[in-house]
DNA sequence: TATGAATGAGGTTTCATTCAT
DNA sequence: GATGAATGAAACCTCATTCAT
């Protein structure tokens, strides 16, 4: 039960840092604005994160680790054409963004810092999405589905792209959830038709 | 003759600070570690550019102000192929990125930050990008020289989500430019591929 | 106990700041010249303190509305000849004043500052003093105690001024207290002679 | 011809750090803010003057020494009554500061300042107003024209002490010059009542 | 576990003054 | 005399982190 409400404290942490990160970004977000937002003491942040660094590493850590092993389970389930399921992947990857404005803002922008506490985290991330997509295309090469001269790290890249910049653009510009959906589905088309074997 | 030592010193800062911005990105790197690279007083900086923040955006106004330029000029040729001019629009963008690779990364870090002085400055590089794409892919719809409910604004984001993705990944793993723009080549071709009539 | 002492160390920062702002004024002492004197770090005086102004503001605030609370107790006091009240008053705030040489001091020069941080208190400061002096003076009216004419607003500015002359010059000659208290008595004398009706 | 183009430059200069001084205060008037006024660089200051500190000496230095001057002519004209003539001094010298508003306020703010570069200018101009009435007064008392036991120095005070709270008074709330004068002149009667012989 | 006062290093910026032109 | 770019010291202030309670 102490476990239970620890977890509460940590969780809230985050929320409240989360919102504050996408708001104003990591460098112009204090630790004490922080503290403000999740109703504790400075003092008490230390308590459950060692650094202002690994706060933000863990609220990438969890947050992806989950979304990635989403991903994965779609892209192993067998029996789906790998371009359909490369669609629903993307679909996931977007609709799950789109349920926390907030942290979508935050992968956006602070995924690309080079602040040394994510030198670490943002290649992690970007290199097991890749390596999905990788593994994904390489099974429609061999099914012959795909053109010929596809470069499946390329795939990857370029989808991650994708979804950036339709949720960036979302997140600006604050339409509908199921506008953003239908945007993502459009751009995803687009590109799968680009590679796929007629 | 003055004026042009002036506008040497001006160019010694730029170049020193975006070579730093894109090191450590905008916030670690201090005013003082610029003056330094650019052999110079802290108090010089101040002569030339009236903050940091102002230092920044004169970064990015005036090489993206010619970049835009020149996709423009290509742009309004008005002989070939729209969606030739696209690729060729695509090209120049990464050909002229690349051969200032700090220049790239701060463009990929820094215009993503929450950051108050680039509040003005990044959506309007973004804006002029995405405006001279939905022309350019309306004149290609006008032709019927691609598909049905191509959106152009879709075209705008996704291809420059294209553009940051594929120069994040050279930025990142350093590889030859001409393997960079072999990659975005042919990512590019996927998408118009995606888009084209046949 | 914690709230003690916490008081006390803002005590301290006012003490120290009044002893250098007096010998030195305002711009020419720097935070941490006080910090040095009140034994803590340049950190800790933001602790209590959101700006070197809040500093100045506060130091005058406290001391003032207190010196006015004890003034307008002197003047509401019925029985005596308002004339004699005048006196008192006076008597009053150059007695308080000479207890502390280094609040004199800063009072004496900081308040004409056009100093942003003043520019509320300042006048506030004086008017609190002129309407008490107004007032008085027209209870001194209403019982034809001097003479006709009067001009009270007038009264409160040139006995301001007295108390402030007598002030600067015990200030930079530094004679005892007790020839400043007969110094303002004797022009505090000559004054209300000049008003009183025989 | 030479010499008085330079003179020129030197009046502009010194109305211009008068009006900024009087505006902002000295601390919070920098010498560039002083050169753009002038409409000369801030090299130039510095042929004319060899310091802000130097540039304040001076405006104050001319400027009391004429006034001081004409006061004194005042006070040795030998067939007046030596306290009409302490009238007319006081008039003339808020006459004369009336026309100046901007020196009135320096004249108001500045000469209090703990500041180094003050510390002998402003001394040498209380002394000698003090000497001047001083004299003024003995001179009263050798013709039995005053009460007995007046101190002379301490009306030197006291009238200082009028003059400084009645200008800051017109120099804040900005009546007329007429208004002013009438207020000084009432000020200074209730005042010479006082000390008169009846 | 929870607190928040205390720290001190480091940030950006200002500015009086100098000096080569 | 006139200029204004260059300087560098010093200002105010912030903030991640610690630690005694």
């Amino acid at each position: 039960m102490a476990r239970k409400k620890s977890e509460k404290k940590r969780q809230k942490i985050i929320s409240s840092a989360t919102k504050l990160f996408a708001k104003n970004g990591y460098f112009c977000t204090s630790m004490s604005e922080i503290a403000d937002m999740a109703e504790m003491s400075v003092g008490s942040l230390y308590v459950y994160f060692k650094s202002k660094d690994d706060l933000l590493i863990e609220i990438f850590r969890n947050y992806f680790d989950e979304l990635m092993g989403e991903v994965e389970e779609i892209f192993t389930e067998t029996e789906q054409h790998p371009l359909d399921k490369l669609f629903d992947g993307l679909s996931l990857v977007v609709n799950k963004l789109s349920t926390d404005k907030d942290m979508a803002k935050v992968f956006l922008v602070e995924l690309r810092q080079s602040n040394k506490a994510l030198q670490s985290i943002a290649p992690e991330i970007r290199k097991k999405y890749e390596d999905l997509i990788t593994n994904l295309i390489d099974e429609a090469k061999n099914k012959n589905l795909v053109r010929k001269n596809i470069d499946p790290e390329l795939i990857g890249l370029s989808t991650f792209g994708l979804i950036e910049s339709i949720l960036f653009d979302w997140v600006n510009k604050g339409y509908t959830k199921k506008k953003l959906l239908r945007k993502l589905e459009k751009a995803a088309n687009y590109f799968i038709q680009g590679i796929r074997k007629n």
